[in-house]
DNA sequence: CGCCACTTTGAAGCACTTCAACATATGTGG
DNA sequence: CCACATATGTTGAAGTGCTTCAAAGTGGCG
């Protein structure tokens, strides 16, 4: 590879999200690369790669698959706080702080492990890096808060069509959008887990936005005909995404 | 002062709270005395200090008081994302990142504006301080998905106790709760904006709670009789708040 | 082929909302 | 310090969005 001085688009997709947040360097990127230069591994779907009380020694950034933040409460109830999409990180060590929540895969994944200590003396060492790190902590914080006004003020038909919205919205980012259609590999039992509702009534708010013409969803591939409509219907204003 | 090398306690509630977070040498906690040597902004009660969109160029932190991050929908809906306590900040800028969401003071409130370049560098300068921090950001997470899976999956019951017993554990760790009770500055429309609840059925679930001799409301000042059968009946567990 | 996970539909129940009214604090200007 | 306005708290009665329970249909995979 060339060392350039102009920026490169590249198809790491940590390094492509990081960029969108803040322009980089291409020393910045190369240092990304570096970082990221360690065997990938590799995950069946329905596995858990973290769970609550892990004090892992890496940054763990999902590469390639979905996967979900999991909170379990003691008499069994299941609260999903959050897709991973590829570029996402999983967990990032701070003291000696515990994961408060467990990281299951949804679909089969590849997890790039980044040794703690290396992570942040790059990112401590470039501010570029740090800043568009510290950017992608206020994006992921302000997708947390959208969860919660979702869970707090909406209907389920808002709820579900809201989410429908930032996924193809984030999806997109990425490059994982063709056409209006993506890849959605999320069963009904986990779009109730994610939504606070319960599978039948996921199931009968799906039918709804169906027959609206609003969603089409078969065989795990989620189109939004009319995405400007769902987003008005739902109150979906990307803003929050994008700084 | 003298510059002692051990540790000491200080009533500055940030560094209160970063000393339990992370330990910090006398020079971390002088570092962070200079920084907060500044004159406070002080505001009355139910008045808006930071809007949703802004850009601030100061580190925020409240000093005394209480507020909230509130985030309004286009109709009107209120939700209340989170409450604010003395030594919590209100926002930290990172890039070009707006806002989300405002902060509303809920008391009368005083606060500390920390120029954004200063604070980023005296953090960056100290290692014990960048851990800290980071410490208090994923607490700060963690207590937001607790927030997320009280509203996803919790009764009005076990919503409010919930957070009944969360607000008791901050306050307490901030030397704010005398005997088992403490000030409580929040109404109940309130109370239903961070639940998710009408105003109406906060009051009843009050009265509820209240007839189980689970709390003791009233003029301000709560009081949880039994805290330990509180917490086993809204399924609290602190380990989140204390790493 | 047969199992198991996922999806779909119906019917009954209930936690919470909505609407309405009144009671009680809180604060403010005269 | 009272009079009045306004915010906050309380209670009742009716409605509804979502849950619960139950059962059957569909599809992927060993």
């Amino acid at each position: 590879m060339v060392n350039m001085t102009a920026p490169m688009l590249s198809n790491d997709p940590l390094i492509h999200r990081l960029q969108r947040f803040h322009p980089l360097s291409s020393d910045d990127i190369h240092a990304l690369e570096r970082l990221s230069a360690v065997p990938r591994r590799r995950l069946r779907a329905r596995t858990e790669f973290l769970s609550e009380g892990d004090r892992p020694g890496q940054v763990s950034i999902l590469h390639e698959g979905w996967a979900c933040k999991l909170v379990m409460l003691p008499d069994g109830r299941r609260q999903i706080a959050g897709f991973l999409l590829p570029g996402d990180l999983l967990w990032r060590p701070a003291g000696d702080v515990r994961l408060d929540y467990s990281v299951q895969a949804l679909t089969e994944v590849s997890i790039i492990p980044i040794g703690a200590a290396a992570f942040e003396f790059q990112f401590a060492a470039r501010p570029a890096l740090a800043t568009a790190l510290a950017v992608r902590d206020r994006v992921e914080e302000a997708i947390q808060r959208r969860w919660l006004v979702n869970l707090g003020q909406r209907s389920a038909l808002e709820r579900i069509g809201h989410l429908f919205c930032e996924l193809h919205h984030r999806l997109d980012a990425i490059g994982l959008v063709d056409g209006t259609g993506f890849a959605f590999p999320v069963t009904q039992v986990e779009l109730g887990e994610a939504t606070g509702l319960t599978p039948v009534h996921v199931n009968r708010t799906l039918r709804a936005l169906r027959h609206q013409g609003l969603i089409d969803l078969e065989s795990r591939t989620l189109r939004l005909p009319q995405p400007a409509e769902l987003a008005q219907r739902t109150l979906f204003d990307p803003g929050y995404l994008e700084p």
